[in-house]
DNA sequence: AGAAAACGTTAACAAAAGATAATGAATACA
DNA sequence: TGTATTCATTATCTTTTGTTAACGTTTTCT
């Protein structure tokens, strides 16, 4: 995808936060750098501070935690959805997760230092204090979802409701990194799986 | 406690967050009221938009959902912390579980419309969207501590992980909201309890 | 002080999940 | 194209958790 497609994907995608005016997109797109992974390659890893933030305009990723030597998911993010190791990126404390991607992916990239020098800004400061603050309001609501779905719902309801809200999922991701995503082993979701599909 | 105790217990914990100057602070506190609640008495209940953010100077709750006509805890909050179901107050969307007095809690308080007001203010707007980024950021970190937890550690793991932590709350708490909290039944709790004993 | 409610533990049983290994199918790759 | 990997399913066995109920203790409330 050329840039220009990928900024118009960007913009576009970011209306739910803010909108900017022509003059601040202008302002605002000098400090955005692109970007390209291949299948398997990383985004973020262990150890390291990730000094990014981007924008999927293509592709897909998985977050991983390594544990016991076993690789374990935890979440996905695919093509006009923001990605980052969030924590490491604001807190510029090392990663502790791992962020691959799942196919080819492409981005639009923000840098830590661009998001500093924004953020002083005179003409942007404020626009991009609120959408800081929007992104990361966002992500609690999901969080907050997620949390309560681990607290009230068993493995098998996870299960059912993701099959239901995202069911697509299942097509283009495999099926262990999802069970992990649930909180459960690949063989057990194997389980799932069965025991509902008899169930009609 | 007294208004002027309260307001510089609320100050000095936000200093993690933010720091106002005497003038900002002035007027910042002319957006605050001050609330207290009864054990057992709800800062926010199921179905109603929460209209107000809080700081606790005093006291505890806990966060619980209705699932099968049974309360599920699912999170804690002590003085000097913020509390709020935050994702109704910013989306301004019905409440989805209650928010409960634990023990006599002293609140100062936010309301949303003071909030938007601040926002609107030209001597306070930058730093209140630098506040609220900051908030939601430390949320999101916190959140995703939580979402790991589930995902790549077992029950008996996470309680021992929280007995490390913060195992004062088993003094503060009764054991039951506890096993909610972490995920499984109060009956589960008290055998791992007894389990990671026998270990030592 | 006395009755009622809340709480933590334990037991017994059922259901579900974890661990490990084997199998066959699909996919990746050289 | 052919070989090696990856992957989902299934089986077996063990461990853990859920469910329900009983019991005694503590706390709450009037």
């Amino acid at each position: 995808m050329d840039k220009q497609s990928q900024l118009k994907a960007f913009r576009i995608g970011i209306t739910q936060f803010v909108t900017f005016s022509d003059t601040e997109w202008e302002i605002f797109t000098t400090y955005l750098s692109f970007s390209s992974l291949n299948k398997k390659e990383h985004f973020a890893v262990e150890g390291k501070v990730c000094d990014y933030m981007a924008f999927i305009t293509r592709g897909a990723v998985r977050y991983y935690h390594i544990k016991d030597g076993q690789e374990i998911t935890g979440y996905f993010s695919f093509e006009n959805e923001l990605m980052s190791a969030y924590k490491s990126f604001v807190k510029r404390t090392p990663n502790r997760n791992y962020i691959q991607a799942l196919e080819e992916t492409e981005l639009v990239m923000i840098s830590y230092q661009h998001l500093q020098q924004m953020l002083n800004h005179p003409l942007l400061a404020l626009k991009m204090e609120r959408f800081g603050r929007l992104i990361a309001e966002y992500y609690i609501c999901c969080y907050e979802d997620r949390v309560t779905a681990f607290i009230t719902q068993s493995p098998e309801e996870r299960y059912t409701a993701l099959e239901k809200t995202a069911g697509d999922i299942f097509q283009r991701v495999p099926q262990h990194f999802i069970a992990n995503f649930l909180g459960i082993t690949p063989v057990s979701l194997s389980r799932i799986r069965k025991r509902t599909l008899l169930q009609h």
